[in-house]
RNA sequence: GGGGCUGUAGUUCAGCACGGUUAGAACGCCGGCCUGUCACGCCGGAGGUCGCGGGUUCAAGUCCCGUCAGCCCCGCCA
């Protein structure tokens, strides 16, 4: 191995075009490929930037030339030689620099390498566990170098975006205080106070409406959240938001700065015109469409409502199914599926939770094909053809069930048909605002309402009389943001006055004095002339993701956990001594060296 | 907590349904040859606890049970 002494870089590897001919430079960076002939020797040199062929010639430098026969795959080195044109017809179209290459009169290794475990040059897909075992060889390869440079400027452009619009970014703690309410915390063992815990934040929600009542007017911080919950392909225990307050507004005001950011982001990172204003659906109408609250609008088949043609059916299952408060639900798919098809469909359909999977095959002249059209008056027909008009070779699919269960399945088997014949287009992206949520969800398990958004949200005013009579009808003035078919944040108008706050939580069974013990603070403040405010927050990791059109979040995370939560870089979580288990009171050895001080 | 898929050479995979020679391929690696390649080429070579444990069997990579790990999903994630 050598040393680098005193050269210094000229260039990175992307950079060197005809411009630069007959210029001494010198490049620093990883042996990609070589390809030795034995005279003449090849070397692909990788870094950031791009791609450069150094060539080593005995003619140029005979001990250069023996020099550069050691090298091998990641070897580490700097070189120092001159731009040259590449002969006739041997330049490289595939590469920026293929016009030129460097031909070496001196080369440096600075660090060699032991062969990679797995291919870095390749598209070949590499088994995860090795991708993050050795992930500093993983992030050499030019897909993850695009997601996190992407990932970068993504930040780079909502950061210069809420700087323009008046925003400050304020850090909040990581050491905090644990919530009752929302996902599970990651808690942190305090040694000054023995059995107390600090908590990880789930997010700063709390910090950023303090800071709202502090007079910051609009505050943004790009921040680590954690959630100590299972995993998904979209879901790590710790996350990053893009968070942002503001003071003196409504509902319009966030959505309007949020269109605004989202636009801006797209139109500087991908380039992308985003069409503005986003649609906005409520909570009601987003079920009712497409039984879900985070539908997919770049494809059609609407869900339609049939309840009312089948009030007075002989169909058993149906008129079963309508007496005892359920629903029914229907999709037209125009296509026309084979029996096997429709057997796996209907399979789908019972993993989800129906009963079954009825359809009927649409033929030419309204013909209708189905082993349950014998069942149906003349009237229910004609009431069919009406609510989906269907073009002849389209299939239509029926749920009936309790409403829950069919929005459920046919929300799923609408993406899923969607999917299937080919009708969701690449490389779109449809926004769309999801309003007037419920304020508050009924929680099995604990036997209370629980808050659909969190705790602090806002009430609509108009709702507000009914607060306690019927607290189920009472809608909130939360919004979540919604690409293609996947939550990319929410947020909401926050409650910024301490007696409809309390009213709040006496609704989610907080008692006053376990309000006052765990967002006593909150409470205080909002007696000192709290402004009305309300926010926002992106899933940061999730966005860029989608915008990559990655599949896993993982994919744009530097260093991402598992499905089990372990980092397999560091090998966390990981045992610790007794001393530190001892000192943090977490083993009864603290109370024994106190006792034995003491004598 | 539950369901599914996967686990064979350094890597990506085949072999497993229907148990039976010495477990294969490609890439990579090592050695040799090679002065215009760019996924260089040619010749030769090394490399395996078939995830782990148990069982069935004359015989298990292959069948059965358990277990571990990775991934996907449900629950969970205000």
């Amino acid at each position: 191995m050598d040393l680098l002494g005193d050269w210094k870089r000229t260039h990175h590897c992307g950079e060197l075009r005809t411009t630069h001919l007959g210029q001494e430079v010198t490049l620093m960076g990883w042996v990609l490929r070589r390809r030795d002939h034995g005279g003449v020797i090849f070397i692909d040199l990788r870094d950031r930037e791009g791609i450069t062929q150094v060539v080593f010639e005995p003619e140029i430098n005979p001990q250069t030339h023996q020099h550069a026969h050691r090298l091998r795959a990641e070897y580490c080195i700097a070189v120092k030689g001159r731009v040259r044109r590449r002969p006739e017809g041997m330049e490289n179209p595939k590469i920026p620099t293929g016009e030129i290459e460097v031909e070496a009169y001196e080369l440096r290794i600075l660090n060699t390498s032991k062969t990679p475990p797995f291919p870095l040059d390749e598209e070949i897909e590499v088994a995860e566990v090795h991708r993050l075992k050795y992930r500093y060889l993983d992030l050499r390869r030019p897909k993850m170098l695009e997601a996190l440079r992407f990932r970068h400027r993504v930040a780079q452009a909502a950061r210069s975006f809420l700087d323009q619009k008046g925003f400050i970014e304020i850090e909040t703690p990581f050491l905090t205080k644990s919530t009752p309410e929302g996902a599970r915390d990651y808690l942190v063992p305090s040694r000054l106070y023995p059995g107390k815990f600090y908590a990880l934040p789930q997010s700063p929600q709390l910090f950023k409406q303090i800071l709202m009542i502090a007079g910051f007017d609009r505050y943004y911080q790009i921040v680590r959240c954690f959630r100590d919950e299972d995993l998904r392909a979209d879901r790590q225990p710790e996350f990053t938001q893009l968070d942002l307050e503001m003071s003196f507004v409504t509902e319009k005001d966030v959505m309007d700065v949020l269109e605004e950011l989202v636009c801006y982001v797209f139109k500087n990172t991908l380039g992308v015109e985003l069409e503005r204003p986003f649609p906005v659906l409520t909570y009601q109408e987003a079920l009712e469409k497409y039984g879900t609250d985070r539908p997919d609008l770049r494809f059609g088949l609407e869900l339609v409502t049939l309840s009312e043609i089948f009030t007075q059916t002989k169909f058993r299952v149906f008129a079963e199914v309508l007496q005892k408060g359920g629903l029914i639900k229907g999709i037209c798919v125009p296509h026309d599926f084979s029996r096997k098809e429709l057997d796996d469909l209907t399979s789908l359909a019972n993993e989800l939770g129906a009963k079954g999977l009825a359809w009927i095959k649409v033929r030419e002249g309204n013909e209708l094909q189905s082993p349950i059209v014998k069942f149906f008056s003349e009237e229910e027909i004609k009431g069919l053809l009406e609510a989906f008009k269907p073009e002849a070779g389209s299939t239509i699919f029926f749920v009936a069930d309790q409403p829950g269960v069919v929005n459920e399945v046919l929300a799923e088997l609408r993406v899923v048909l969607a999917e299937k014949i080919g009708l969701i287009p690449e490389k779109e992206f449809k926004f769309c605002w999801v309003v007037d949520f419920p304020l508050l969800e009924w929680d099995e398990e604990e036997g209370r309402y629980v808050a659909m958004h969190h705790p602090f949200t806002s009430p609509k005013e108009e709702d507000l009389p009914i607060l306690e009579e019927a607290p189920e009808k009472v809608r909130s003035r939360a919004y979540d943001l919604v690409l293609n078919g996947v939550e990319v944040g929410g947020g909401s108008i926050r409650i910024h006055r301490p007696d409809i706050q309390e009213r709040v939580f006496r609704l989610l069974k907080i008692g006053p004095e376990e309000a006052r013990e765990k967002f006593g603070f909150l409470l205080e403040a909002l007696e000192y002339g709290a402004p009305p405010h309300g926010g926002f927050a992106f899933g940061f990791d999730r966005l860029v993701m989608l915008m990559l059109g990655r599949r896993s979040i993982r994919e744009v995370i530097a260093f991402p956990k598992t499905q089990r939560a372990q980092c397999l870089l560091t090998g966390a979580p990981a045992p610790v001594t007794m001393t530190q288990l001892t000192e943090l009171h977490l083993l009864p050895g603290w109370e024994l060296k106190k006792s034995e001080k003491k004598q």
